[in-house]
DNA sequence: GCAGTAATAGAGATATGTCTCTAATATTGC
DNA sequence: GCAATATTAGAGACATATCTCTATTACTGC
């Protein structure tokens, strides 16, 4: 049924990821992917309507797929090992798939929710919201309760912590190295098991 | 000599400040810094002869102000204590001075290489320097020698680490509560008393 | 008060990016 | 082969941002 596709749409995606890895976000116009595949502009405004749609559709794609094997890492039974597969999974994921990294570590949420186009809806508000509840029970499962700090210092030890490690060696385009793995582990550890403010009260 | 300037260089890096702070990196435009002062665009165009140029200004203003302390903080004589006031320093500063923080957080060094504007020639290759050999210094005083693994996981745990919380709290516009600085104490010292490589390979 | 100067003031040239619109083209089902 | 359709192809309208250029204004030193 009608003409076939010269370009897929994930090509024009991985072309908008190549872009914003190496010239940043504003790198990614519609003439810029277009050049890359050979295409000219209209072909990419036929399968997307708006620049904007474009690349919230890449972040959606990117973000899932930084989802999938972490979710999976963080349902591990054993909550320390759970603990220390989601932390690996943010350097070794990162590590295979740098251009994917990039983009996940370029864009802000709030940045992205000031150029949200309505035909994604709220995709952008709930597209964290499984990995949240996952990181809600694992903070049951760990500490027995979920107040507001324990809620953040999971967040923090287990994506903040190992993103942060990630970053930093993206932008001094290092390769992730051994002792890297192993400080994202003692840090999300030692975060995890800090006495919390309630604890602390008592003993002081 | 000559007719006061009705709007001072350092009001025009403010309004810039602002606007990247609130719509990040691209809007802050010449018209729209202009609009903010009230001022013409070729009012901001007579002090900064390209937007990369002022960008860039902004950029080594705003470092400069976050290395000030950063530097008398490091400078301790006890590493254990430099340790901690410099990661404190982050928290703190970044808590008082929220635009500052998000300009830091926004910018890539890369990005900001590929526009750097010839005027300031290489002051963002050296801007670090002084920092860096302060790090090193304390690494040395800290660990005895300036391996590689050594210099990363001090900076990884005295900015690195502090930064991830900050940038955290920035995003999801929370205050940076007291579990957040502990946290970047006992992350950051762990990463710092961590053994590395070559003791680990002595007691495998 | 007058020359000199350093700014403001703002119109507009130039470039670039988004998006639209029409035509040409390749494939499928009949 | 022919109609239907989905895509490529590319010219060009529109918006906006950078940067330039000339004129005007306010202040200083003599």
């Amino acid at each position: 049924m009608g003409r076939p596709s010269k370009f897929s749409t994930d090509q024009m995606l991985d072309a908008a990821a190549a872009l914003i890895a190496r010239g940043g976000r504003e790198a990614a116009t519609i003439v810029a992917i277009a050049a890359a595949l050979g295409a000219p502009s209209g072909s990419v405004y036929h399968r997307f309507s708006s620049r904007d749609l474009l690349i919230a559709t890449l972040w959606v794609r990117t973000v899932r797929r930084f989802q999938a094997g972490y979710r999976e890492a963080l349902a591990d039974p054993d909550p320390t090992v759970a603990a220390a597969r989601a932390i690996r999974h943010v350097l070794h994921w990162s590590a295979e798939n740098p251009d994917d990294a990039r983009v996940l570590l370029l864009h802000s949420r709030e940045s992205l929710l000031a150029e949200w186009p309505d035909e994604l809806g709220n995709e952008l508000v709930t597209l964290n919201d499984d990995v949240e509840a996952d990181l809600g029970r694992f903070a049951a499962a760990y500490f027995g309760d979920v107040s507001e700090e324990h809620a953040g210092r999971v967040t923090l030890a287990l994506v903040g912590v190992p993103y942060s490690i990630v970053r930093h060696a993206i932008y001094a385009s290092e390769p992730i190295a051994p002792w890297m793995e192993r400080a994202a582990l003692v840090a999300g550890m030692s975060i995890l098991n800090e006495p919390s403010d309630d604890n602390l009260k008592e003993t002081t």
